[in-house]
DNA sequence: GAGCACTGC
């Protein structure tokens, strides 16, 4: 029987075999007439020469896909090859399609696949993985695991244009590794991949010579390292370490663009009218796609587009308006990728989510307003503003371009040419944006002491690293001297803020005791709201009554801890739970992952012994909800505010003026001091997720 | 008395 077995086994493996052969055979006539596959011997004799490359090209050049290919049989190569990727989708999807090109399995599906992904939450990958696909945030923390990444003979760096603060990291790791590994056997090869014709920063960033600084800074250094760097710091720029570059033509349908003759202030009539000027006098078919800011602009200009095309006679083919913004429940974001009824066009009312994420097929016309929210970090107020912003040319571009991918297409501007022109050529980095504290504990957790010289691709100011060390200093990440601790080390490989990872140790303390708890609540704070929006008073009412078992009057914190713990208790079927409780099933989903991981996580570090989370979930008693708050406050003691007697909260430090967000449950309460969780101007200074706590609680919590 | 763009570990 063994025997049969086995021929059958091997039988089926020829055969699969086969077909991926067959496969690969059908790819090859489309890669080869993708415009990088004539550069691919320039690619690799650039390589061969050199350490970094950086290579620039356009939607449509097929250097995501082709570029490790070319590299994965060359002579340096014997390791792994990492291509990243900013989004999970862009990570898996690009796995499967070079696996298809390959003619090998994906990922884990057999144990002789050669190109595999490695997303959170998913890893697939086997013994044989020679390309791995990864998201920015998986490689970092690999970084944060092994300090030379020697099973990798090349790192590729994708989508550097978009600029998040992973990136900018990961690029000035690498920068270091390089040269560390530069005189070993096995050099590391860099490939930075970016959309824009900006590549002379680049270059020039891993030109620049680091090795006298770094010989000083990295502190996983040995002294006979230091001995060997100080006499290559002498030697001048040999041609490995020089960087070579490559520019690849993208290939996309041409797109005509028009812009405002005169300036608007009222953008929504502006959009409604290019809108229907389209429908009325352009053939079928063409989808339309506008760019706007954000849900409420797009709910307005729903309304008024559907009152709008009421009024449109017959002989005009009928309209449909979807709306598309990243908070809206999956199964209406599906709808744009269902084809429209029969004589019915498009419209779909987007916000930045079409720009890079999504993907809107069926588009003919972009209507693009300029604008955009952008988050934007305070240092001096601790505090996230998220504005209307004008958008930056390379923005205007790419949205442009979202009209010229399957057709030629238009682009209407709905601002002057000479607007666009005074509109800054890029993004801000998104380094420059954010609170920094996050990204100095993974420097720090890397060997970086000294962080102000930290080879930034782009120097964030030093108030705001001064800032985060501050803030890692109170939390206890860094000792007094600057060094990370070790509950610093632990943090940085925890997937949460260093505030929240601190609570998280703080509930693992024996007089605190709640540490399940705990991890229920951060989960949900590390994750998009679990709780449906509610805009009709209709709705809300009935949230109120659909929701009454689950709020707790002590606040958001365990309010969230008991919509977790009644979700877990639930064993028939959840998604109808979630929907009666008008709870967002895939927050809820996503909570459920995050929840797991940190529970293990928690279990590996030692955190958490003995019981189950099972037998923790039952509803804390006025002790243990106490002492959960109190692990928050250490936390968050920066967070708190108390009540003044004009009956606005003050914050105790900096003594800013703070109202309790509409979406709490603490919305409209009079306490004696609350303690939050994010600190975010919108029209006015909020807090969200609030809980009330006393005074009295801050100063046991700050001693221990 | 009134509301958060988008990613990611």
């Amino acid at each position: 029987m063994s025997v049969t077995n086995g021929v059958k086994r091997k039988h089926d493996e020829s055969s699969k075999d086969e077909k991926h052969a067959t496969k690969r055979q059908r790819l090859l006539p489309s890669r080869r007439a993708l415009p990088i596959w004539k550069r691919a011997s320039d690619i690799r004799q650039s390589l061969q020469q050199h350490n970094v490359l950086v290579l620039s090209g356009e939607t449509g050049s097929g250097k995501s896909t082709q570029v490790p290919q070319f590299l994965l049989d060359c002579a340096w190569c014997r390791g792994k090859i990492a291509v990243t990727q900013p989004r999970r989708v862009a990570a898996i999807s690009l796995a499967r399609r070079v696996a298809e090109e390959m003619g090998t399995p994906c990922g884990s599906s057999s144990p002789a696949s050669k190109v595999g992904y490695s997303v959170r939450f998913d890893e697939s990958t086997s013994p044989s993985t020679r390309v791995k696909f990864l998201t920015e945030g998986m490689l970092l923390q690999e970084m944060l695991r092994d300090e030379n990444m020697k099973e990798y003979s090349c790192i590729i760096v994708d989508e550097v244009h978009e600029r998040s603060v992973n990136v900018d990291l990961i690029l000035g790791f690498l920068k270091r590794l390089v040269q560390k590994r530069r005189s070993t056997k096995r050099p590391l090869k860099v490939v930075v991949m970016s959309a824009t014709a900006d590549v002379d920063s680049l270059t020039k960033f891993f030109e620049s010579s680091n090795r006298g600084s770094a010989a000083v800074n990295d502190i996983h250094t040995s002294s006979d390292d230091i001995r060997k760097r100080s006499l290559d710091a002498d030697e001048s720029i040999d041609s490995a370490d020089a960087v070579s570059r490559c520019y690849v033509e993208g290939r996309q349908y041409p797109v005509k663009l028009e812009y405002l003759g005169t300036p608007t202030d009222d953008l929504l009539e502006a959009a409604l009218h290019r809108i229907f000027h389209i429908h009325c006098k352009e053939p079928m078919p063409g989808d339309i796609l506008v760019f706007m800011t954000g849900q409420e602009a797009i709910q307005s200009l729903q309304k008024l587009a559907e009152e709008y095309a009421e009024g449109l006679t017959k002989e005009y083919p009928r309209i449909l308006v979807l709306p598309l913004f990243a908070a809206l429940p999956q199964s209406s974001q599906q709808r744009i990728f269902q084809p429209a009824p029969l004589n019915t066009r498009k419209v779909i009312l987007s916000t930045n989510i079409a720009e890079t994420s999504v993907t809107v097929p069926g588009v003919r016309f972009v209507v693009d307003t300029g604008k955009a929210k952008m988050k934007q970090f305070r240092n001096r107020l601790g505090l996230d503003s998220l504005l209307i912003k004008q958008i930056s040319k390379s923005s205007a571009d790419q949205r442009k371009g979202r009209a010229g991918r399957e057709f030629p297409g238009q682009c209407y501007r709905l601002y002057t040419e000479d607007s666009y022109n005074k509109l800054e050529n890029d993004n801000t980095p998104e380094i420059l944006r954010c609170d920094m504290s996050e990204a100095l504990l993974k420097m720090k957790a890397r060997g970086i002491e000294d962080v102000m010289n930290f080879p930034f691709l782009t120097s964030p100011p030093r108030e705001a690293l001064e800032k985060a060390l501050l803030q890692l200093l109170q939390l206890g990440a860094l000792e007094e001297d600057g060094s990370i601790s070790a509950i610093g080390r632990q943090l940085a490989r925890l997937p949460l803020t260093p505030s929240l990872g601190r609570v998280i140790f703080e509930a693992s303390r024996p007089e605190r005791n709640c540490l399940p708890e705990v991890i229920d609540i951060a989960s949900c704070l590390s994750v998009e709201s679990i709780f449906l929006n509610v805009d009709t008073e209709e709705i809300r009412e009935q949230a109120q009554i659909a929701r009454g078992q689950l709020l707790r009057r002590q606040g958001d914190h365990l309010t969230l801890l008991a919509a977790v713990q009644a979700y877990a208790a639930e064993r028939s079927d959840r998604r109808q739970w979630a929907e009666r409780h008008l709870i967002s099933h895939r927050a809820m989903q996503s909570v459920m992952d995050v929840r797991k991981q940190l529970t293990a996580q928690c279990r590996a570090a030692n955190l958490l012994k003995g019981l189950t989370t099972q037998e923790a979930s039952t509803a804390p008693d006025e002790g243990k909800q106490e002492q959960i708050l109190k692990c928050f406050l250490r936390g968050f003691s920066g967070n708190v505010a108390r009540l003044c007697p004009d009956h606005s909260y003050k914050t105790f430090v900096g003594n800013q003026t703070v109202a309790i967000h509409p979406s709490s449950v603490l919305f409209g309460r009079k306490l004696e001091a609350i303690l939050y969780n994010e600190f975010v101007f919108t029209n006015k200074a909020y807090a969200r997720g609030v809980s009330a706590i006393q005074v009295r609680w801050l100063e046991e919590v700050l001693e221990a």
